[in-house]
Formats: structure tokens, sequence, C-alpha cells
DNA sequence: ACCTGAACACCGTTCAAGT
DNA sequence: ACCTGAACACCGTTCAAGT
């Protein structure tokens, strides 16, 4: 019975994410896909049960590729570069990156970037009742600045602005955040 | 020559919206629309470009619908009152409403819009070469609030939670912006 | 001027058949 | 177990033809 496979789930998201770099979103196609991979576009539904699971796979690509920042680093330092990490991720897949904004948190990748928001939010001393609103708002701010650079929206403006505009975007975050990550290094906090 | 038309672009948009809105924006096909308005896929082309124009043309729909705040009003409850007048287009819409975070600022509607969120700003005291950064961040702010409304991102939240949310990003919006909008009413404004 | 009919190259997906 | 071939009901869009 036993036939060795040629493909595989994660040749086949491979693929798809190839080809949304290259050529956008509406270019996945199914038989797209098969035929990067030479092979029919039947054999694709062995590995994915249909397209819409082929999406949510890459949308999990994504996810993983946020890198999630070093527990050592102060709280702030980790909110920016996570920030700064997500935002990089939108400019290298410009064509996946918009579906984040559509799924909830509930895969394994997802849980893992709320829950080290979450994590940095407590250690700035948001109180246990409003990490999930917090981070809610605060990862939508992101994402959707995000998605907007990645579909386009500010094709109008050059890079210098919208890299000033995220980082008065980070600056926003920081003083909605109620104590300061590292006390002003004078001796008085010692007394 | 002349022979009266059966439809007209108007006609096509509104049934455009309906079907997105009651079967989602995947439905919206053309030959869906055409079927709706009892006519043949290639009739819509003496009145759309293609589908693409199409679309853009149910985005301005929605943005002629963002009821604009009355000028006499104060500007911090005209940039709430907009705000939520945005949120509740996102709620009437939400197959098309997504389709905001990829337009520029370009058609006469989404201007209008731009315009008004400037004024607001200007009497904040918001100063000039502020207004754009400022105008895109917090658009993009309730836009992706929306936007992920609208997607379904929250569906796991209930919609108190999700009121409170927004309540929470308006009360950000405030204290972001330089001053504040009317003095607290104490005889102390006079001395 | 506006709409139709026929046609084309695509889609996603099924089913039975091959190895 | 995995892949293929044939098939189906859709897509967006063209072109020439009808009124």
């Amino acid at each position: 019975m036993g036939r060795e496979a040629q493909i595989g789930r994660t040749a086949i998201l491979e693929s798809a994410l190839a080809i949304a770099d290259d050529d956008g979103l509406d270019a996945v196609t199914m038989h797209a896909v098969a035929k990067r991979l030479q092979v029919t576009p039947m054999a694709l539904y062995r590995h994915v049960a249909n397209k819409a699971a082929l999406l949510d796979g890459l949308v999990e690509m994504l996810l993983t590729e946020f890198p999630l920042p070093a527990r050592q680093l102060p709280w702030d330092e980790r909110l920016t570069a996570l920030a700064a990490g997500i935002r990089a991720t939108a400019h290298r897949h410009p064509g996946v990156f918009p579906l984040l904004l559509s799924r909830p948190t509930v895969t394994q990748a997802a849980v893992h970037v709320r829950d080290s928001i979450h994590q940095a939010l407590r250690e700035a001393g948001v109180p246990e009742t409003d990490l999930g609103r917090i981070e809610r708002l605060l990862s939508t701010a992101i994402l959707g600045f995000a998605v907007s650079e990645a579909t386009g929206r500010f094709r109008l403006h050059d890079q210098t602005v919208l890299d000033e505009d995220f980082a008065e975007l980070q600056r926003w975050m920081r003083r909605l955040l109620p104590t300061p990550p590292h006390p002003p290094d004078s001796g008085a906090t010692l007394a």
C-alpha cells in the first residue's frame, strides 16, 4: 500500500507563502500552489483540508516568525521589540499579513504572543483585571498600523515618514501605561 | 440608437452592498450582482470598469455613510462622535468595512473625513506640522479596532466587553492630545 | 446606447481510479 | 497511502451580435 509522499503540509505552506510574497494573496490558488510543487491540485487535499485551512496555516507561519523578546529584558524594551518584530513581519509578508486582523487568538503561536504581552504589562504594573483589555487595544493599534502599511493604505507617504509615525505610536504606548519602566537613575530610589 | 438603461452604477453598488451585508464580501461576484438585478453579468461592464472598480465604489459608499459631526460641537465631542459613527458603519457593513484599511485617502468622501479630523485636532492645539501624523495614528487605531470587530477577531468576547474596550480607546485618544477640550467648570477659570 | 449569447481561461472541490 | 484524470459548478472578462 505505502507510497512515499512527494509533498507534505510544510512544503505546501512554504510554497503558498512564497507565491503570496511574490504575487499577492490572490495569486495563492490551489492550482498555483500545486503547480509550484509539480503536482496536481487534488494532491494538496491529502495534506490540507481545504483552502481556508491552508490560509490558516499561513497565518500560523507568520505568528511563528514573530520574535518573542527575552524575558530578561525590561518590560518596555520587550514591548518595543515585539512591536518592531511584528512590523518587520508585515514588511516581509504584506500579502498574508492582513489576515492576522481577522483571526482570534486561538492557535498555539498566537497564544504565546499574547502571553508575552500580558507578562510585560504585568511588570508594567497593569492590574490583572485590565490585562486583556490593554493587550487587545495595544495589539490592535500595532496590527492596524502594520496592516495599513502592508496593504498600501499609506502608499502616498515616504518610508521615513512612516518610520516616524511608528516611533510616535511606540511613544504613545509607553505614555498610556501606568508606571515608568525603570526609575530615572538617580540615587533617590534607594532612599 | 438610444435604449433606456435598465440599470445604473448606483443600483449596481446598492445590490453589491446588500449581497456583502447578507452573505459576506466573497459572495459579491459579478454574476451574483447581475443576477440580483435580473441582468447578465456582462451588462455591468457598461457601468463599472471591472470588479476592482466596483469594490472601490463600495468603499466610497461606506465613507459617505460616516456622519461628519457639526462644526459647532467642541472638538473632543466631534472626535468621539466621528469614531462612534465609523464603528457603527463597521457593524452595519462588516463584509465591506475591512477594505477601508487598504485604501489611501484619495476619494472625495475620504478627504472630507480626514479634513474633519484635521480641523478638530487643530482646535485641540495640535501644531500644523503634526496634523498628518496624529490623524494617521488616530484613524488607524479606530479603523483597526472596527475592522477587528467586523472580521470577527474579537468573536470570543461579549459585546459589552467590546463596548468597554472601545470606550477605553476613546479615553486614550483624549489623553494623547495636548490640551483639555474645555476647562473644568469651576469659577477658578475666571480668576 | 445598452444589453445578450457564446466563449475562454481560470477557480475550488468531488469522486473514482490508478500504483 | 498517496497521487492522478475527469468532471462540475463556478469565476472575471472578451468580443461580436442584437435592438
